[in-house]
DNA sequence: TTATATTAGTTGAACCTTCAACTAATAATA
DNA sequence: TATTATTAGTTGAAGGTTCAACTAATATAA
């Protein structure tokens, strides 16, 4: 392989990365709007913790995200504003808000979940359990890579 | 694994490949910027089509790069912007317009190839060319099912 | 040839991401 | 205690993505 090649071909993997997220985020919020759901890709991803954690703040969500506070902050502006959550101020410190779910937030995630079931479902078709567990594996040596540094 | 973990190991699966989607994007912009380049990923990833086969059409870059035509189409508005590649209308159909790269681009290609080995060996420290290959398999059958339905 | 369909690219709106700068509040230290 | 540093979250700007609607040009078919 020329140097050449494997450049390209390091581009190539990159893109791929891309590639693949945008489709699986763009297959999701298909399939939630085929199902009439008003929901994104993010927003679900911000509102699981929050589901499984009631009243995290969102440096909490941010972490179990793996999300910028900034990108918390718009996406939780989004859900306030499709009134999913509410903000509340932490009553011992007055810096940390904590998010909580309204009841129209709790019924959209119960109806997201199993979109999410579906997604899964089309993006492992003909993919071995195996395969799912060794590209886990790649990705998160790589994401050790990038925070370590 | 009840179904509750499943789900959120599918979540996290989401999660990781946006996490380093993302991760590696910021490093290689770090990577550039250390070097007093002014590039981001996604200006890179339309540099390199344009740079192996000069005056290809949008669609074509498209294609080159996965992306969306929007996409290409405000990803070289900002090249243009920055006088690193002209429009040319195509003589035969005019609807089609080809993209060269000035003689800034060119150089900035050049320059911005080290950057990008840099931030590949930084991502694929301490992991094998198999692990890579095996990502890459994995990837490709995930993005042949999103494409394909 | 005329009407219709398709194709290439653009635009604007809404959302997400990053950065840098900012506010407000708490923690640490002199 | 007073000063300083750190932390939590927000804001605004610039870029990228998607969608839907649009223009202009080419291709197809009646």
């Amino acid at each position: 392989m020329t140097d050449n090649d494997k450049l390209k071909s390091d581009i190539n993997l990159g893109m791929l990365i891309g590639q693949v997220h945008r489709l699986s985020t763009k297959k999701f919020v298909q399939n939630s709007h085929d199902s009439g759901l008003d929901i994104s890709m993010d927003q679900w991803i911000v509102l699981g913790p929050i589901w499984e954690n009631e009243g995290l703040s969102h440096k909490e969500i941010s972490e179990y995200c793996l999300k910028d506070k900034t990108s918390v902050t718009k996406i939780i502006d989004t859900l306030e504003k499709k009134n999913l959550v509410v903000r509340v101020s932490d009553q011992l410190d007055h810096r940390v808000k904590r998010v909580v779910l309204s009841n129209k937030g709790k019924e959209l995630f119960l109806q997201a979940i199993p979109i999410m079931e579906l997604t899964r479902d089309q993006l492992r078709e003909g993919i071995t359990e195996q395969d799912i567990e060794s590209l886990r594996s790649v990705l998160t040596k790589i994401y050790n890579n990038l925070v370590s540094i």
